[in-house]
DNA sequence: ATGAAAGCGCTAACAG
DNA sequence: CTGTTAGCGCTTTCAT
């Protein structure tokens, strides 16, 4: 059906071997001869069948990326951050959802050894490293990001969500605030476990005591769940003059139940979220919120992968931990606290 | 390095052809003989060179999309539910961002086509059709989403925005308003003059006469233009009651400058977006859109695929054009009009 | 019930 | 300056 260099070869009256070193230019041709195979190449809508490459053992210049979703802004700006830099580097990338689906997630794996990916980016949600481990073992780059799987290393991209989550707080204390309410995660998982210690260590270094009926998890990881996160908040503590949640969505959920309860955001209640999603830009008020660096975060990654792929000697170097202090981006849902509220 | 067909025959002592029987399973295989090669495939943690059988002219299992961006909600969605539905078909999606941008997208299509993909699902940016023609004559499988290209027909997914925005018009309508803005796109495409055409429509077929300047453009395809936009409509016209956007990120900045001129949503104005994009559930108020469907393209594009790949006879089978409609979800920014405004 | 060998499209020695 | 050929990993006749 599709040329092949047989008919390339023929129809420009070269050997096939011609063909190649003129495509590649890994070899002298006479302009006349690499004039006659280009023409032959147009003419006959020859693509070189990449899948060749890396039958010889070489490169297949893919790429997999393993990820939970690529529905969310976050996640969705990060994958498309590293197709686009990779694809300019001349690799593409297999996108796979898992769903935080284990067996997805192992599938998935699975699938790009088969397709002889020469390297993966994952986002694991499995906790073992089993897998990781024997692709790492024969010989595939592996980068994670944002996430640390015990008992297993590798290049790892991560962000700091000690520093990101002490430093909402401290802008918070810096505004006046003491009494800071906190959304929580339904359940613990390194990230948020990092966003709780900011959180104390910054009212520690204020000297505020750390009063744990300021804290309640919300039921979900999502809007509705912040909804009346906030509003058992205010009712455990109705002294609150601030909330942080550890989600934008959340956030985004606390503003409405505080707006629901008929204060105002941030005249009555500051309110902050983490992850820098895109709609914390167009709501009402616009949120403040620590950004998720996906732009850094995919450069770096993309540039790890890069070297380990394009220097065979850098393959053995020790592995990069590169750690990416998120930064916090005001905006409107936060202000000094008032001493008199609306209602 | 990694292990191949050969390492798995030597260790099994066997022949290469019988190892890939039983991976195949396309021969008897005595099962002394099948666990054998089992036990060596497991042991060795041989995983198949997928390339190959790219390579004997049959199927690589990979499918390319080709698409402007994944990052915003509903491309995203939409990518990610095509890449689940085809990985559980066994079927790998390469993903390629375009922004837009016509050179990148020919790019991207030269890639698929060295990397062999069995088919091709296009959002594309170029209006032209020459290198679909192309493909298609390469006997590579296309399918067009959301799109349609002069002088080129493939199978062909589409959402009818002339009924969409119609629908959105008549709800308006049936609430009680009769003076309706529109926030039109910055340039015309056939998008956007289907929702046009929805529009007039549906004024008309309640007798209500056009009146060009309750439409503006907005400047660009952003919140901030939104903004403007109503700005401009409600000084132009300040008996408008409702207005509708032709993207719900004008939308919602339509809100807000509705909010910032002192007025409320929906009291004084109502308000309607187009995409039904997933932020519109937890924006303040919630705003009433137009559901993109993505579920149902990816569904509809997918199957369509499939039956073209699995079914050699249904290659030749003419070109489906599928038109779906989508649905309006009444949400929390629309109302009947009131005689009276608040400022 | 299994093995031998051709060949997919191409690259990279080796030859001339 | 260019051609011949082995071989990448596997599937698939053809043999036995």
């Amino acid at each position: 059906m599709a040329a092949t260099v047989k008919d390339v070869a023929k129809l420009a009256g070269v050997s096939i071997a011609t063909v190649s070193h003129v495509i590649n230019k890994t070899r002298y041709v006479s302009d006349e001869t690499t004039t006659r195979v280009n023409d032959a190449i147009e003419e006959l809508k020859y693509y070189p069948n990449m899948l060749v490459s890396g039958l010889l053992n070489k490169k297949t210049y893919t790429i997999g990326l393993v990820i939970p979703s690529i529905s969310n802004e976050t996640f969705g700006l990060l994958a498309e951050t590293i197709q686009k830099m990779l694809f300019s580097s001349g690799y593409n990338l297999i996108i796979c959802n898992t769903s935080y689906d284990l067996e997805i997630e192992e599938e998935a794996f699975n699938t790009l050894l088969r397709k002889k990916a020469d390297a993966i980016i994952a986002i694991p949600s499995n906790r073992e490293g089993k897998k990781l481990k024997e692709i790492k073992e024969m010989g595939i780059p592996i980068v994670l990001v944002d996430r640390v799987i015990p008992d297993f290393s590798a290049d790892t991209v991560r962000v700091d969500n000690f520093q990101g989550t002490h430093e909402a707080i401290n802008y918070l204390i810096g505004l006046g605030h003491t009494a800071i309410g906190y959304i929580d995660r339904k359940v613990d998982q390194s990230h948020s476990l990092e966003q709780k210690l900011g959180y104390k260590k910054a009212l520690e270094d204020h000297g505020i005591p750390f009063d744990a009926a300021n804290m309640v998890r919300a039921d979900d990881y999502d809007y509705e769940s912040g909804v009346s996160a906030v509003k058992k908040l205010l009712q455990n503590n109705p002294k609150l003059t601030a909330i942080f949640a550890y989600y934008d969505i959340t956030a985004l959920g606390a503003m409405r139940g505080i707006l629901e309860l008929g204060y105002r955001v941030p005249e009555d209640f500051s309110v902050i979220g983490y992850d820098g999603m895109p709609f914390t830009k167009v709501s009402w008020p616009r949120l403040t919120t620590v950004f998720f660096p996906e732009y850094r975060i995919a450069k770096a990654t993309c540039e790890l992968l890069i070297k380990r792929l394009d220097r065979d000697d850098s393959r053995n170097e020790k592995e990069k931990d590169i750690v990416i202090v998120p930064k916090l981006i005001v905006q409107e849902s936060t202000a000094a606290p008032r001493s008199s509220k609306l209602p």
